[in-house]
RNA sequence: GCCCGAAUAGCUCAGCUGGUUAGAGCACCUGACUGUUAAUCAGGGAGUCGUAGGUUCGAGUCCUACUUCGGGCGCCA
């Protein structure tokens, strides 16, 4: 017996008339007098599933077959025939079909043949890869993902896996997730009386990252080309449909680069997955645009074609004062882009993907590079149409003397980014980066709303179930 | 963290200004019919209306608190 994908199956392989076996999970079943039954059958290989023809007279066809429900899996052998029905190309003639496992209880099974809510199906996310949706949003997640590994690759980078555990605070951003074995009970205490960390697992207080750059910039001034892509943790409790707890995040890093190889780069590489996913994942894609989102092929194809819009943070404040809206947050130079404001410069005044650099110092973190009007910082963010900020990115203070005022500013203990401010000290380069949220990009991709449905087990604040 | 909304069958929802035994579609079970494909048709079972209080002769409906979910904003990726 060959036992092939229901993907190749329904491609016609190995070849009509071939007996082959196909296992997966009964998607819907349906009855006919004429002495046979329908049943649909997927495996996740591909969005279709694959129709069984399954003859009455087979030996469990009463006790059985007639007894499949919507989530049983089955183990179908028989021959490959092009199909007799409208609609699909080929079919499985079954000669024997076996029945791993029913469900239970069909009456409760969470999964029906039917559009569900998200919501519904956050509550089942063990069955909902099950779903058209997300049995898409889940091939879709890897080939985006593996579009990323294999763009950099082909660009000359090397993938740096730093840690997911760290002893410092990476950027001053973002709460962090505390990690420790102490006993919380009976809590080790100093002189002092506060919390001795010396007793702890690493001899010092210890966090999940919050990202990885620090790190890869030390590889980075060694290897020229390098990115890390791993999970990540904020403690945030940021309640909103664009934040997880943990996610995902790429960061390319590049040595001998200003802020304009940088935002060059940023724009190679999201076109670059675009295009793999839409060549890759053309019958997922579709999908996408027929029950989630109208535009989701067409905004990529548009996202494609349009070089980036690249204007100074100073010009866009001009843009937006000039703009006779009324914003919620008033407009000044100085002021961070507020979620309004980013909007109107994308969606109304470009149009297109727009990079904003060259950000007031202040409010930037500390590892960005001074510019020399000494008021402002090589940063970036890429906004985009119907996403806002899906890349933040800076040119890296590379002067160990600038880097030590921008830290004191921050209030940074030198002591602590030693191996850090070792980087200025040996061999130092202009070097400069990018970090993009992997499952704001699958949402843009795949058009969905919510970012608990890009990631198969969502955390978030007061939220960590399955 | 702030503001707003929602919670009725396994799912998606209806249930008007409070008034007898709470409804539909899908799903499930039974039957009819059919190379069917979100099949169709007939019948059936299925709900202490999120939880706890309160107002009232009477609460799914009004009030309060809580819980959960969702949306907007902030922080950001």
């Amino acid at each position: 017996m060959t036992v092939v994908s229901v993907k190749q199956a329904l491609a016609g392989m190995p070849g009509e008339g071939r007996e082959v076996t196909v296992r997966g999970w009964v998607r819907t079943r349906r009855d006919s007098k004429a002495g046979l039954s329908f049943v649909h059958v997927s495996d996740g290989s591909c969005l279709a599933p694959i129709q069984a023809v399954v003859p009455a007279d087979l030996p469990n066809y009463q006790d059985e077959v007639l007894h499949l429900t919507t989530g049983a899996s089955v183990i179908v052998t028989g021959t490959l025939v092009t199909s007799q029905g409208k609609g699909q190309g080929f079919e499985i003639q079954a000669s024997r079909i076996e029945v791993p496992g029913f469900v239970d209880d069909p009456e409760t099974y969470p999964i029906q043949p039917k559009q569900h809510s998200m919501e519904f199906l956050r509550e089942v996310a063990h069955l909902r890869p099950r779903t058209n949706l997300f049995g898409a949003v889940t091939r879709m997640r890897h080939t985006v993902m593996m579009a990323i590994h294999r763009f950099l690759t082909e660009q000359g980078f090397y993938w740096i896996n730093t840690p997911i555990i760290t002893t410092s605070d990476a950027e001053g951003a973002g709460d962090m997730f505390r990690l420790s074995t102490l006993d919380l009970a009976n809590l080790p205490r100093d002189d002092q009386g506060k919390v001795d960390f010396r007793k702890d697992f690493f001899g010092r207080e210890a966090f999940l990252t919050v990202s990885g750059q620090l790190n890869v910039e030390a590889y980075c001034l060694a290897m020229s080309k390098v990115y890390t892509f791993g999970p990540t943790f904020r403690a945030e409790n940021s309640n909103t449909p664009r934040h997880l707890a943990e996610f995902w995040m790429v960061e390319p890093e590049i040595a001998f680069a200003d802020l304009g190889d940088n935002a060059d780069l940023a724009e190679a590489f999201l076109k670059a997955i675009f295009r793999t996913v839409l060549e890759e994942r053309a019958d997922d894609m579709a999908f996408f645009a027929q029950r989630v989102h109208p535009q989701a092929i067409s905004r990529l194809e548009a996202f494609i074609a349009a070089p980036f819009e690249r204007i100074e943070y100073t010009d866009a404040i001009g843009i937006l004062e000039k703009s006779g809206k009324k914003f919620e947050y008033p407009v000044a130079w100085g002021v961070d882009l507020q979620t309004e404001h980013e909007r109107y410069l994308v969606e109304e005044h470009v149009g297109r993907p727009v990079v904003v650099m060259n950000y007031p110092q202040e409010i930037k973190a500390f590892y960005m590079r001074l510019n020399d009007d000494g008021k402002t910082v090589a940063a970036m963010d890429v906004l985009a149409p119907g996403i806002g900020e899906i890349i933040g990115g800076a040119q890296r203070e590379e002067r160990l003397a600038q880097l030590d005022a921008r830290m004191q500013r921050f209030g940074l203990d030198a002591e602590t980014y030693a191996w850090y401010r070792d980087l200025r000290r040996y061999g130092t380069v202009p070097h400069a980066g990018f970090g993009l949220g992997f499952e704001r990009l699958l949402c843009y991709i795949c058009g969905i709303a919510n970012i608990r449905d890009a990631i198969p087990y969502p955390r978030v604040a007061g939220s960590a179930e399955f």
